[in-house]
DNA sequence: AGGCCGCAATGACGCAGATCAAAAGGTTGT
DNA sequence: ACAACCTTTTGATCTGCGTCATTGCGGCCT
């Protein structure tokens, strides 16, 4: 699926290839999806300047709740996870960036949440003041981080709907035909649903545990909705799965 | 309370008093807690002409979900409901606005939500256009929308903590001390929380059913942590309830 | 190759909170 | 002042999902 072996060996080796982090933004592959789609070709090649090319090996912590928000980040490849912590140990995700997603949208002088990366990751790396900067020279860019913020905004409180008012059933196949959508922005709507992250951690997306994030998700493949395959599973009864989730 | 029964009796009479809509901004209650906050004395002004001082009376629908987003309000006086209708009906309270709070902030072609008064509203009425034109013109009124939809964010996430990894007793507790908080805001610190909406309303908010919520109210009252009095709660162990709700 | 460890799946059981029911207090309209 | 309705509270019962326990799989390290 979405991650191949080769990124996986590449990742354990902590290495950056070029042809992956390449800082040319015109051959950026999700510039149309990411904050950049609003910017003209000069424009482009100033906050080249300020971007820095970076990778992170699965598993790595790309920021952590609660310390100063020096750094953002423009995701290009894999997925990450982002979740807080209550002081007992409990988690919460509140979601998964993927490559367009742009972690800092809020500017906040700490960081609001914990991330780290499913995969190995790439991104764009800014410093917050330089990209702040940045922004108050272009407010076009600004409005555009703005309706990114809002988007994030209207997907949080679409979350509150499923985590407040749906049942186990129903929390997974939301989850799942809400990441098929996102899938199929970056690489075009397929039956085939990436699944980066663990079972846990759907469950600590969804409110539910571990067994019944497996139990559903074995239901649905016995009752034919869905094939569970290696890292993902693949969508047989889409109706059904969107029936489900829109209830 | 905040609702005192004269406004209670003015809303009967769908009559917006000039005392409570003054469209002059610089004597606005709420001007610096609100998006206004960020305009100095000449902007306020420009501002003030396009802006349409409104009332609404208790119960009446300020915007509807999935309808035009033509208007944008800034709420400076009393509370609304802000929810999302399942098609079967279930229902999931988003948030509530109080004075101070800005209606729209995501500038989008439809509302995401429907919202309604829960007590008398007055409010500051924009059209999106003129608002978003004026908007365009102000680079940093932009940033300060920014903030404030960065804001709600932030706000949303932490809702999202609340909705899938608390108890029933987590989540009043929360609640009421997060409720105390903006109240606070707005009038100043108090044990008296306010609380203009319904039980059931309580309830959608926090994915749980009017009689559990009834239930930890009683439960919370019986164990002396609050007061249930008309129209709200006196708290009475300040301490309980905020370790309660940060757990 | 073998052993280790994290992840996934599945069954048995228990409980927090939903559901159902009923009564009492408040509000609204006539 | 009365009736109709809505909100709140409380009790009894039910159930979906959590909890606990076990097994098996697959990747990774030595």
């Amino acid at each position: 699926m979405a991650v191949s072996d080769g990124l996986a060996q590449r990742s354990a080796l902590n290495l950056c290839p070029n042809a992956e982090t390449n800082t040319d933004c015109v051959y950026c592959r999700v510039r149309s999806l990411s904050v950049c789609g609003a910017l003209d070709d000069d424009e482009l090649q100033a906050l080249d300047r300020l971007a820095r090319p970076i990778c992170f090996p699965a598993k790595r912590t790309l920021v952590q709740q609660d310390e100063p928000a020096d750094l953002v980040h423009n995701i290009t490849m894999g997925a990450v996870r982002l979740y807080k912590l209550l002081p007992d140990g409990r988690r919460q995700v509140i979601g998964f960036a993927l490559p367009g997603d742009f972690l800092g949208l809020s500017l906040a002088e700490r960081y609001a949440f914990s991330a780290d990366a499913l995969t190995m990751v790439t991104a764009c790396q800014f410093t917050r003041h330089a990209f702040s900067d940045f922004l108050d020279s272009k407010p076009h860019f600004l409005r555009r981080l703005h309706t990114m913020a809002s988007h994030e905004l209207s997907l949080a409180q679409d979350q509150m709907v499923i985590l407040g008012r749906r049942s186990a059933e129903e929390k997974v196949a939301a989850f799942l035909i809400g990441l098929r959508k996102r899938w199929a922005r970056i690489d075009g709507s397929s039956v085939n649903v990436p699944l980066p992250m663990t079972r846990q951690d759907i469950g600590d997306f969804l409110g539910l545990t571990v067994e019944t994030v497996s139990r559903m998700l074995s239901r649905f493949a016995r009752q034919k909705a869905l094939v569970i395959v290696p890292d993902g599973v693949r969508l047989i009864d889409v109706a059904r799965m969107e029936h489900l989730s829109e209830s």
